[in-house]
DNA sequence: AGCGGAGTTGCATAGTTATTCATTTACCGT
DNA sequence: ACGGTAAATGAATAACTATGCAACTCCGCT
């Protein structure tokens, strides 16, 4: 079972030294985890841990386990909270898209816009209460406009 | 000489991101060190480095030393310098370029461009890691784009 | 000048990690 | 039960990083 698995290379990355994944390997093998190197590499991959002097570490040291750890893990915002929270309106103009938000909400709607990186979307510039969303064309634009406004009227 | 390049490792990887050592290399080639990835790899083992999911970092905690850094950097940054530090990515939207850029890489970038004075840049508006590049019409756009994209080649 | 050692680097390549592709397995809704 | 879909994985391999070695430079000494 992976998540096991990864309890398991939690405890041996923070407890003792693992120069590369073979050495992992090798030692989760004792373990009773019995897997390759490819999978040692998506597994730290998901664990963000990172590879150092000292071998690998905890991703900056919270070594939080189990139970703690699924507390935290709260997903991002998504740009439909965001919208909900901050915009106020959504216009097209050509290829762009002009959202006005509350005060102060530009940034976090923009970072939500970034984050989840819409395929109609090339990027976006943010102020203080706007947000300029860049499409690569006007259809595109309308697109984003309209799916804005479905999160605003909803 | 090898502790300048050592600094100017530092501050490329301290202010953006960094995710290879031929990326590293291409870098540190537009500031002046031209040097091959054995050496950088020799660097980063004696820069104690560490490569996580958000590429080279460093070693925890001790950032750079302003006035070391200062010194490197004497005339006033050129485009090409600030895409190679802080550029990730150059898309082209119509009359306009979106580059993505490093967290706060988007101001120094912008002044950049509005130094350099391009004739096919009509003006910029730059966010936190964003900046669009307004042009005159699209083929403009698609020289800038390309004209950027080379910087983040090289 | 000539020699010898320490330090730095590039080249080639060994060592390590990430990714692609195919397969297997588990779970859904019909 | 049966296709359809998604997650997990191994094998092969691409991509990336470290290292042995030779060449070169820079000093200090004779």
């Amino acid at each position: 079972m992976k998540f096991q698995r990864h309890n398991a290379i939690r405890e041996l990355v923070g407890h003792s030294l693992v120069s590369n994944q073979d050495e992992l390997r090798r030692k989760l093998r004792r373990r009773g985890f019995e897997v390759t190197q490819a999978t040692l590499s998506r597994d730290i991959h998901e664990l963000r841990l990172s590879k150092g002097p000292g071998g690998y570490s905890l991703p900056n040291g919270n070594g939080i386990h189990g139970a703690a750890a699924a507390a935290i893990d709260n997903g991002p915002p998504s740009v439909a909270e965001m919208i909900e929270s901050f915009g106020l309106r959504a216009n097209q103009a050509m290829n762009q898209v002009v959202v006005r938000t509350a005060m102060g909400g530009a940034q976090p709607v923009a970072a939500a816009l970034d984050r989840e990186a819409w395929p109609e979307v090339v990027g976006t510039v943010a102020g203080d209460d706007t947000v300029l969303v860049i499409c690569p064309d006007p259809r595109r634009a309308a697109e984003v406009e309209a799916r804005l406004r479905t999160i605003l009227e909803s």
